[in-house]
DNA sequence: ACTATATACTTAGGACCCTAACTATTAGGA
DNA sequence: TCCTAATAGTTAGGGTCCTAAGTATATAGT
Protein backbone atom coordinates (compact mmCIF):
# COMPACT_ATOMS: atom_id res chain seq x y z
CA UNK A 1 0.00 0.00 0.00
CA UNK A 2 1.52 3.35 -1.26
CA UNK A 3 1.94 5.57 1.50
CA UNK A 4 1.21 8.91 0.02
CA UNK A 5 0.05 9.88 -3.79
CA UNK A 6 1.71 12.73 -5.65
CA UNK A 7 -0.15 15.73 -5.98
CA UNK A 8 -0.79 15.25 -9.30
CA UNK A 9 -2.62 12.15 -8.93
CA UNK A 10 -5.18 13.52 -6.50
CA UNK A 11 -8.22 14.26 -8.59
CA UNK A 12 -10.37 11.39 -8.88
CA UNK A 13 -10.23 10.91 -12.40
CA UNK A 14 -6.49 10.51 -12.64
CA UNK A 15 -7.01 7.22 -10.68
CA UNK A 16 -9.84 6.18 -12.79
CA UNK A 17 -7.00 3.68 -14.86
CA UNK A 18 -6.02 2.32 -12.33
CA UNK A 19 -9.21 1.42 -10.08
CA UNK A 20 -10.61 -0.01 -13.84
CA UNK A 21 -7.63 -2.64 -13.66
CA UNK A 22 -7.56 -3.42 -10.36
CA UNK A 23 -11.25 -4.63 -10.43
CA UNK A 24 -10.98 -5.90 -13.50
CA UNK A 25 -8.39 -7.99 -11.84
CA UNK A 26 -9.71 -8.89 -8.46
CA UNK A 27 -12.82 -9.59 -9.99
CA UNK A 28 -11.93 -11.91 -12.38
CA UNK A 29 -9.19 -13.85 -9.82
CA UNK A 30 -12.66 -14.03 -7.45
CA UNK A 31 -14.32 -16.00 -10.31
CA UNK A 32 -11.10 -18.23 -11.05
CA UNK A 33 -10.99 -19.02 -7.40
CA UNK A 34 -15.00 -20.42 -7.23
CA UNK A 35 -14.30 -22.22 -11.22
CA UNK A 36 -10.93 -23.66 -9.99
CA UNK A 37 -12.85 -27.06 -8.47
CA UNK A 38 -14.57 -27.67 -11.80
CA UNK A 39 -11.09 -27.87 -13.45
CA UNK A 40 -11.41 -24.54 -15.10
CA UNK A 41 -8.93 -21.63 -15.40
CA UNK A 42 -10.08 -18.25 -17.19
CA UNK A 43 -9.37 -18.85 -20.69
CA UNK A 44 -10.94 -22.49 -20.29
CA UNK A 45 -14.41 -20.58 -19.04
CA UNK A 46 -14.40 -18.08 -21.39
CA UNK A 47 -13.68 -20.07 -24.14
CA UNK A 48 -16.42 -21.96 -23.18
CA UNK A 49 -19.07 -19.27 -22.25
CA UNK A 50 -18.61 -17.91 -25.64
CA UNK A 51 -19.39 -21.41 -27.18
CA UNK A 52 -22.13 -21.56 -25.38
CA UNK A 53 -23.64 -18.84 -26.88
CA UNK A 54 -22.52 -19.95 -30.40
CA UNK A 55 -24.71 -23.75 -30.57
CA UNK A 56 -23.30 -23.65 -34.34
CA UNK A 57 -19.85 -23.07 -33.55
CA UNK A 58 -17.08 -20.72 -34.03
CA UNK A 59 -14.20 -20.61 -36.22
CA UNK A 60 -11.07 -20.10 -34.07
CA UNK A 61 -10.04 -16.84 -35.55
CA UNK A 62 -13.67 -15.00 -34.39
CA UNK A 63 -13.76 -16.94 -31.10
CA UNK A 64 -9.97 -15.80 -30.34
CA UNK A 65 -11.82 -12.12 -30.84
CA UNK A 66 -14.23 -12.46 -28.78
CA UNK A 67 -12.40 -13.78 -26.10
CA UNK A 68 -9.73 -10.53 -26.54
CA UNK A 69 -6.56 -13.07 -27.61
CA UNK A 70 -4.90 -13.96 -30.55
CA UNK A 71 -5.67 -16.70 -32.70
CA UNK A 72 -2.01 -18.25 -32.28
CA UNK A 73 -2.40 -17.78 -28.46
CA UNK A 74 -5.94 -19.65 -28.75
CA UNK A 75 -4.50 -22.74 -30.77
CA UNK A 76 -2.71 -24.55 -28.38
CA UNK A 77 -5.98 -23.84 -25.59
CA UNK A 78 -8.28 -25.61 -27.70
CA UNK A 79 -5.73 -28.39 -28.14
CA UNK A 80 -5.70 -28.91 -24.39
CA UNK A 81 -9.93 -28.34 -24.95
CA UNK A 82 -10.54 -31.17 -26.72
CA UNK A 83 -7.71 -33.24 -25.41
CA UNK A 84 -10.37 -33.02 -21.76
CA UNK A 85 -12.95 -33.47 -23.94
CA UNK A 86 -15.05 -29.93 -23.61
CA UNK A 87 -14.68 -28.85 -27.12
CA UNK A 88 -14.25 -30.15 -31.16
CA UNK A 89 -12.91 -28.98 -34.44
CA UNK A 90 -14.88 -29.40 -37.23
CA UNK A 91 -13.33 -28.96 -40.42
CA UNK A 92 -16.04 -26.82 -43.00
CA UNK A 93 -16.20 -28.61 -46.13
CA UNK A 94 -16.87 -25.09 -48.02
CA UNK A 95 -13.76 -24.05 -46.97
CA UNK A 96 -10.79 -26.28 -45.85
CA UNK A 97 -8.66 -23.58 -44.20
CA UNK A 98 -11.39 -23.29 -42.01
CA UNK A 99 -12.10 -25.48 -38.33
CA UNK A 100 -15.05 -24.82 -36.13
CA UNK A 101 -14.66 -25.34 -32.53
CA UNK A 102 -18.13 -26.74 -30.95
CA UNK A 103 -18.83 -27.56 -27.20
CA UNK A 104 -19.35 -31.22 -26.53
CA UNK A 105 -22.44 -32.55 -24.57
CA UNK A 106 -20.86 -32.49 -21.07
CA UNK A 107 -19.40 -29.05 -21.87
CA UNK A 108 -22.72 -27.79 -22.03
CA UNK A 109 -23.59 -28.91 -18.54
CA UNK A 110 -20.78 -26.61 -17.45
CA UNK A 111 -21.41 -23.90 -19.04
CA UNK A 112 -24.71 -23.93 -17.28
CA UNK A 113 -22.96 -24.37 -14.06
CA UNK A 114 -20.41 -21.23 -15.15
CA UNK A 115 -22.79 -18.95 -15.42
CA UNK A 116 -24.99 -19.69 -12.23
CA UNK A 117 -21.44 -18.94 -10.36
CA UNK A 118 -20.52 -15.74 -12.46
CA UNK A 119 -24.01 -14.67 -11.52
CA UNK A 120 -23.87 -15.29 -7.97
CA UNK A 121 -20.08 -13.89 -7.48
CA UNK A 122 -22.26 -10.45 -9.60
CA UNK A 123 -24.90 -10.45 -7.65
CA UNK A 124 -22.50 -10.25 -4.55
CA UNK A 125 -20.46 -7.69 -6.00
CA UNK A 126 -23.11 -5.30 -6.66
CA UNK A 127 -24.52 -5.98 -3.48
CA UNK A 128 -25.53 -2.21 -2.47
CA UNK A 129 -25.78 -0.38 -5.90
CA UNK A 130 -28.72 0.75 -7.77
CA UNK A 131 -29.66 -0.23 -11.49
CA UNK A 132 -29.18 3.70 -12.30
CA UNK A 133 -25.62 2.90 -10.70
CA UNK A 134 -24.66 0.40 -12.60
CA UNK A 135 -26.58 1.59 -16.25
CA UNK A 136 -24.65 4.51 -15.54
CA UNK A 137 -21.50 2.65 -15.00
CA UNK A 138 -21.65 0.22 -18.36
CA UNK A 139 -22.24 3.68 -20.50
CA UNK A 140 -19.51 5.17 -19.09
CA UNK A 141 -17.25 1.73 -20.04
CA UNK A 142 -18.99 1.83 -23.47
CA UNK A 143 -18.00 5.45 -24.07
CA UNK A 144 -14.93 4.24 -22.92
CA UNK A 145 -14.32 1.19 -24.72
CA UNK A 146 -15.40 2.97 -27.96
CA UNK A 147 -12.85 5.68 -27.93
CA UNK A 148 -10.25 3.06 -27.26
CA UNK A 149 -11.21 1.03 -30.30
CA UNK A 150 -11.17 4.45 -32.20
CA UNK A 151 -7.65 5.20 -31.46
CA UNK B 1 -7.24 -4.40 -30.94
CA UNK B 2 -10.01 -6.62 -31.60
CA UNK B 3 -13.19 -5.49 -32.18
CA UNK B 4 -15.67 -7.18 -30.45
CA UNK B 5 -19.44 -6.13 -29.71
CA UNK B 6 -21.38 -7.84 -26.66
CA UNK B 7 -23.90 -9.98 -28.01
CA UNK B 8 -23.52 -12.61 -24.45
CA UNK B 9 -26.31 -11.07 -22.30
CA UNK B 10 -29.36 -9.87 -22.40
CA UNK B 11 -29.62 -7.02 -19.06
CA UNK B 12 -26.90 -4.56 -19.14
CA UNK B 13 -25.89 -5.76 -15.77
CA UNK B 14 -25.15 -9.08 -16.87
CA UNK B 15 -22.11 -7.07 -19.48
CA UNK B 16 -20.61 -5.06 -16.48
CA UNK B 17 -18.45 -8.14 -15.64
CA UNK B 18 -17.23 -8.47 -19.55
CA UNK B 19 -17.04 -4.99 -20.13
CA UNK B 20 -15.18 -4.09 -17.40
CA UNK B 21 -12.33 -7.01 -18.44
CA UNK B 22 -12.74 -5.56 -21.88
CA UNK B 23 -12.15 -2.20 -21.21
CA UNK B 24 -9.11 -2.40 -18.45
CA UNK B 25 -7.47 -4.58 -21.13
CA UNK B 26 -7.96 -2.43 -24.23
CA UNK B 27 -6.83 0.56 -22.02
CA UNK B 28 -3.61 -1.35 -20.73
CA UNK B 29 -2.66 -2.84 -24.34
CA UNK B 30 -2.60 0.67 -25.39
CA UNK B 31 -0.88 1.96 -23.17
CA UNK B 32 1.81 -0.97 -23.48
CA UNK B 33 1.91 0.02 -26.94
CA UNK B 34 2.45 3.50 -26.52
CA UNK B 35 5.36 2.74 -23.88
CA UNK B 36 6.69 0.00 -25.77
CA UNK B 37 9.24 2.54 -27.68
CA UNK B 38 10.73 2.74 -23.89
CA UNK B 39 11.99 -0.43 -23.32
CA UNK B 40 9.00 -0.59 -21.45
CA UNK B 41 6.15 -3.91 -20.95
CA UNK B 42 3.36 -3.27 -18.72
CA UNK B 43 4.53 -4.63 -15.14
CA UNK B 44 7.94 -2.83 -15.74
CA UNK B 45 5.86 0.95 -16.21
CA UNK B 46 4.03 -0.41 -13.43
CA UNK B 47 6.43 -1.04 -10.68
CA UNK B 48 8.24 2.50 -11.77
CA UNK B 49 5.28 4.26 -11.37
CA UNK B 50 4.35 2.40 -7.89
CA UNK B 51 8.37 3.25 -6.85
CA UNK B 52 8.50 6.80 -8.11
CA UNK B 53 5.43 7.23 -5.57
CA UNK B 54 7.74 6.07 -2.64
CA UNK B 55 11.04 7.72 -3.27
CA UNK B 56 11.98 5.68 0.45
CA UNK B 57 11.83 2.45 -1.36
CA UNK B 58 9.60 -0.49 -0.98
CA UNK B 59 10.63 -4.21 0.15
CA UNK B 60 9.40 -6.26 -3.11
CA UNK B 61 6.63 -7.88 -1.00
CA UNK B 62 4.56 -4.12 -0.77
CA UNK B 63 6.10 -3.92 -4.27
CA UNK B 64 4.25 -6.96 -5.51
CA UNK B 65 1.48 -6.25 -3.00
CA UNK B 66 0.79 -2.50 -4.86
CA UNK B 67 1.03 -4.20 -8.54
CA UNK B 68 -1.09 -6.96 -7.62
CA UNK B 69 1.00 -9.52 -8.72
CA UNK B 70 2.30 -12.24 -6.08
CA UNK B 71 5.86 -12.19 -4.38
CA UNK B 72 7.26 -14.81 -6.28
CA UNK B 73 6.56 -13.26 -9.45
CA UNK B 74 8.02 -9.51 -8.73
CA UNK B 75 11.58 -11.46 -8.00
CA UNK B 76 12.83 -12.01 -11.18
CA UNK B 77 10.94 -9.02 -12.40
CA UNK B 78 13.38 -6.76 -10.65
CA UNK B 79 16.41 -8.78 -11.54
CA UNK B 80 15.61 -7.91 -15.28
CA UNK B 81 14.83 -3.84 -13.95
CA UNK B 82 18.46 -4.03 -12.60
CA UNK B 83 19.96 -5.02 -15.21
CA UNK B 84 18.41 -2.15 -17.58
CA UNK B 85 19.63 0.03 -14.64
CA UNK B 86 16.18 1.54 -13.71
CA UNK B 87 16.12 0.20 -9.89
CA UNK B 88 18.43 -1.12 -7.49
CA UNK B 89 18.08 -3.21 -4.06
CA UNK B 90 19.13 -2.30 -1.04
CA UNK B 91 19.57 -4.59 2.11
CA UNK B 92 18.22 -3.20 5.52
CA UNK B 93 20.29 -3.14 8.02
CA UNK B 94 17.45 -3.60 10.54
CA UNK B 95 16.43 -6.56 8.93
CA UNK B 96 18.68 -8.24 6.61
CA UNK B 97 15.85 -10.66 4.87
CA UNK B 98 14.25 -7.42 3.79
CA UNK B 99 15.65 -5.60 0.76
CA UNK B 100 14.22 -2.59 -0.09
CA UNK B 101 13.62 -1.61 -4.12
CA UNK B 102 14.36 1.95 -5.02
CA UNK B 103 14.17 3.67 -8.48
CA UNK B 104 17.58 4.87 -10.08
CA UNK B 105 18.22 8.67 -11.10
CA UNK B 106 17.53 7.78 -14.90
CA UNK B 107 14.35 5.89 -13.73
CA UNK B 108 13.13 9.09 -12.39
CA UNK B 109 12.94 10.94 -15.40
CA UNK B 110 11.91 7.88 -16.82
CA UNK B 111 8.68 7.89 -14.24
CA UNK B 112 7.71 12.23 -16.00
CA UNK B 113 7.47 10.79 -19.51
CA UNK B 114 5.25 7.47 -18.67
CA UNK B 115 3.04 9.95 -16.39
CA UNK B 116 2.73 12.21 -19.29
CA UNK B 117 1.83 9.14 -21.44
CA UNK B 118 -0.78 7.92 -19.27
CA UNK B 119 -2.07 11.26 -19.12
CA UNK B 120 -2.54 11.80 -22.78
CA UNK B 121 -4.35 8.40 -23.40
CA UNK B 122 -6.65 9.16 -20.62
CA UNK B 123 -7.91 12.38 -21.84
CA UNK B 124 -8.02 10.80 -25.35
CA UNK B 125 -10.19 8.67 -23.78
CA UNK B 126 -12.40 10.73 -21.67
CA UNK B 127 -13.03 12.63 -24.39
CA UNK B 128 -16.97 13.35 -24.16
CA UNK B 129 -17.53 12.49 -20.55
CA UNK B 130 -17.69 14.99 -18.08
CA UNK B 131 -16.55 14.90 -14.18
CA UNK B 132 -19.66 13.82 -13.15
CA UNK B 133 -19.99 10.84 -15.31
CA UNK B 134 -16.19 9.96 -13.98
CA UNK B 135 -16.79 10.89 -10.52
CA UNK B 136 -19.57 8.34 -10.82
CA UNK B 137 -18.00 5.69 -12.52
CA UNK B 138 -15.06 5.30 -9.87
CA UNK B 139 -17.56 5.56 -7.16
CA UNK B 140 -19.18 2.27 -8.60
CA UNK B 141 -15.88 0.53 -9.16
CA UNK B 142 -14.97 1.45 -5.71
CA UNK B 143 -17.72 -0.23 -4.32
CA UNK B 144 -17.07 -3.27 -6.32
CA UNK B 145 -13.66 -3.46 -5.05
CA UNK B 146 -14.47 -3.23 -1.42
CA UNK B 147 -17.27 -5.80 -2.20
CA UNK B 148 -14.58 -8.31 -4.11
CA UNK B 149 -11.90 -7.48 -1.02
CA UNK B 150 -14.07 -8.23 1.69
CA UNK B 151 -15.02 -11.22 0.19
C1' DA C 1 19.42 -20.31 25.28
C1' DC C 2 16.75 -23.49 22.23
C1' DT C 3 13.48 -24.75 19.30
C1' DA C 4 9.42 -23.90 16.53
C1' DT C 5 7.08 -20.66 13.84
C1' DA C 6 6.77 -16.77 10.90
C1' DT C 7 8.60 -13.70 7.44
C1' DA C 8 11.26 -12.02 3.08
C1' DC C 9 13.02 -13.41 -0.82
C1' DT C 10 14.38 -16.90 -4.52
C1' DT C 11 13.86 -20.85 -7.55
C1' DA C 12 11.34 -24.41 -10.23
C1' DG C 13 7.72 -25.91 -13.14
C1' DG C 14 3.57 -25.12 -15.57
C1' DA C 15 -0.05 -22.14 -17.87
C1' DC C 16 -1.16 -18.55 -20.95
C1' DC C 17 -0.23 -14.45 -23.54
C1' DC C 18 2.20 -12.03 -27.45
C1' DT C 19 4.67 -11.33 -32.10
C1' DA C 20 6.75 -13.28 -36.04
C1' DA C 21 7.29 -16.72 -39.21
C1' DC C 22 5.40 -20.86 -41.46
C1' DT C 23 1.88 -24.01 -44.10
C1' DA C 24 -2.35 -24.68 -46.49
C1' DT C 25 -6.14 -22.93 -48.89
C1' DT C 26 -8.88 -19.48 -51.26
C1' DA C 27 -9.74 -15.35 -54.10
C1' DG C 28 -8.56 -11.85 -57.55
C1' DG C 29 -6.33 -9.78 -61.52
C1' DA C 30 -3.25 -9.84 -65.79
C1' DT D 1 -4.83 -19.99 -66.58
C1' DC D 2 -1.20 -18.40 -63.60
C1' DC D 3 0.65 -15.57 -60.25
C1' DT D 4 -0.09 -12.81 -56.33
C1' DA D 5 -2.33 -11.40 -52.24
C1' DA D 6 -5.31 -12.48 -48.50
C1' DT D 7 -7.01 -15.59 -44.97
C1' DA D 8 -7.18 -19.66 -41.34
C1' DG D 9 -4.63 -22.09 -38.53
C1' DT D 10 -0.08 -23.80 -36.41
C1' DT D 11 4.52 -23.46 -34.47
C1' DA D 12 8.57 -21.18 -32.21
C1' DG D 13 10.59 -18.16 -28.89
C1' DG D 14 10.17 -14.94 -25.24
C1' DG D 15 7.79 -12.57 -21.37
C1' DT D 16 4.82 -12.66 -17.24
C1' DC D 17 1.83 -14.83 -14.23
C1' DC D 18 0.78 -18.51 -10.69
C1' DT D 19 1.59 -22.15 -6.82
C1' DA D 20 4.72 -24.86 -4.24
C1' DA D 21 8.94 -25.64 -2.28
C1' DG D 22 13.61 -23.97 -0.71
C1' DT D 23 16.94 -20.69 1.84
C1' DA D 24 18.04 -17.23 5.15
C1' DT D 25 16.77 -14.42 8.91
C1' DA D 26 13.90 -12.89 12.76
C1' DT D 27 10.60 -13.69 16.52
C1' DA D 28 8.23 -16.10 20.29
C1' DG D 29 7.41 -19.72 23.65
C1' DT D 30 9.53 -22.63 26.93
Amino acid sequence: MPKYLFPMESRPEEQLGAKLGETARVWRSHLDERLRPLGLSQSRWLAILHLSKNPDGLPQTELAACMGISHASLSPQIDRLVEDGWVERRSREEDRRCKTIHLTEQAKALSREIKQTAAKLRSELFEGLSEEDLRHCERVLTHILQRAQSL
